[in-house]
DNA sequence: AGAGAGGTATCATTTAAAATGATATCAGCG
DNA sequence: CGCTGATATCATTTTAAATGATACCTCTCT
């Protein structure tokens, strides 16, 4: 009985499939089948009832997922104790307000279903405040969007987004001749430079800014109808808020970058989040 | 990391030696080397430092053999938990008081120091009950000497012992015509049927006899000057008995016999057991 | 009843890893 | 200096893992 083995086995006793966990495992179904043989054989005991829609557990079966399970977990603990730089099982990972805000939430949680033993830890930054984390190592990994020091950072995955300006509805909207700009406080923030491009190609020149470092705060002005912002467009689509709040949709996207640290020894967790976002 | 580099890695550190790992797990040394160079490398730290008589643990490697012995003795908990007949870690070995006094000792404590994570216990009663038990499968193996139930039993292992026939040094002896015989109550015993044969190749007709159930009440009885018996040669030898016991070698040796049930799947101890026997 | 879907089992074959054997290297010791 | 007793390297053999093709079973849908 091979450490292989049990992690075979367990996967198998999680999907109560053969097939499944050929599948999860990345390999060919028999070859699963005859794992699975050759380890009841050795152990002289049935350890799963076949039925023609999958596999369920015997007892015996039962108390050696158990045990796989204690056993696994500890290999994985030994690997942390002795090199915990490469096998620690947590990630921090860093992203602007509104990137952790609308995309992240999703995404961490489809990624902690596969790698239940994985923590992972978001730091909301301004840009350069999460640049700075990254060089010297306080976190593994970043979303941004836009330009990067990309001597010292390297993409590893890059999504788009659209973004929409946001305005009040008719009814909210106060009377002014030019309208309020609602925008991030980092001046790095794309949404904010997209912002204040837009005022510049409509002429709004005397607009009244005001700066809030939450795009919660940023929705309700908007609501409120303080005045307008532009934000990614998921964060009202995913919301009630179609209704509370009037949006048009900006022709070009935004493309959202992961970047990670240029060199460095990655670590078993952040391999694993690399691979499951490049399978997006 | 596989759990065969943990009993690789774990042996190693337990002989603090490549080459002696090598031979006690039955490799050839440069394998434990390459293997233990790979775990190095998965793990990204070295675990050994190499001296030129042996290995030591680094820091990280202590962690490790910690880990290592926990992770592996929870594997054969597992199995033994799984199919606890096959697996189990405890041997109950039947053996004649004579036999059990005088090699068993010394042969369990060299079996232990390999495998010290089997537990022994001995049985001692009359030859008849102990093949009984044998047969009904409460033992696992018996020692015994002369014939036994071939049609039942199986011999694994045999080993030639010279008896010897005790009597009282002149001084203590008590003055009769016909010395006392001091047998064991056991009619099975070999050593008790050697006495009686011998008493009948030297015309002692009308000696007395008395017996005994302890191999130590017929060792005091020669010392009291009570009378003469026959025991294996190393109860005289390996004790200070040599200067209250005068002794003769008797000319033809004793064969005690290993057995095991026939037929009977045997657990992993017993196999181990069988082996250890078969290399001495 | 027949065809298809979705699962497991079997088996011959390929591929990768374990294990060996021969040999090199290194340090200590008489 | 040459021997001993240890580890390291490397080409080779042997063994085990993994695959691919296919068979088989049972349930479901038409």
């Amino acid at each position: 009985m091979e450490s292989q083995d049990l992690r075979i086995f367990k996967c198998v006793a999680e999907t109560k499939s053969l097939s499944k966990a050929a599948g999860v495992l990345g390999y060919v179904q028999p070859h699963i089948s005859q794992r699975i043989k050759k380890l009841e054989e050795e152990l002289g005991i049935k350890l799963l009832t076949r039925t023609n829609r999958g596999v369920t557990l015997t007892d015996e079966g039962g108390a050696l997922f158990n045990y796989a399970q204690r056993i696994l977990l500890l290999m994985e603990e030994a690997k942390a104790e002795v090199n915990p730089n490469k096998f620690r099982r947590f990630l921090i990972i860093g992203a602007s307000q509104t990137v952790s805000a609308i995309k992240i939430p999703s995404l961490f949680s489809s990624f902690l279903k596969e790698h239940g033993d994985i923590e992972v830890k978001i730091k909301t930054d301004r840009k350069q405040a999460l640049q700075e984390m990254l060089s010297y190592g306080e976190i593994d990994g970043l979303f941004l969007s836009g330009t990067y020091n990309e001597a010292q950072f390297e993409r590893v995955y890059r999504y788009a987004e659209k973004m929409v300006l946001i305005s009040p509805l008719y009814e909210a909207r106060e009377e002014k001749d030019q309208p309020t700009l609602l925008i991030n406080s980092d001046v790095n923030c794309i949404y904010r430079n997209r912002l204040l491009e837009f005022s510049k190609e409509h002429h709004i020149h005397k607009a009244s800014i005001m700066e809030f470092d939450s795009l919660e705060a940023i929705l309700q002005g908007v609501r409120d109808g303080l005045g307008m912002s532009v934000v990614p467009a998921s964060v009202v689509k995913s919301r009630g808020d179609i209704k509370s709040i009037q949006y048009q949709e900006l022709p070009e996207d935004v493309h959202i970058d992961f970047v990670v640290k240029k060199g460095k020894q990655r670590s078993q967790s952040l391999k694993k989040f690399s691979r499951f976002l490049g399978s997006l």
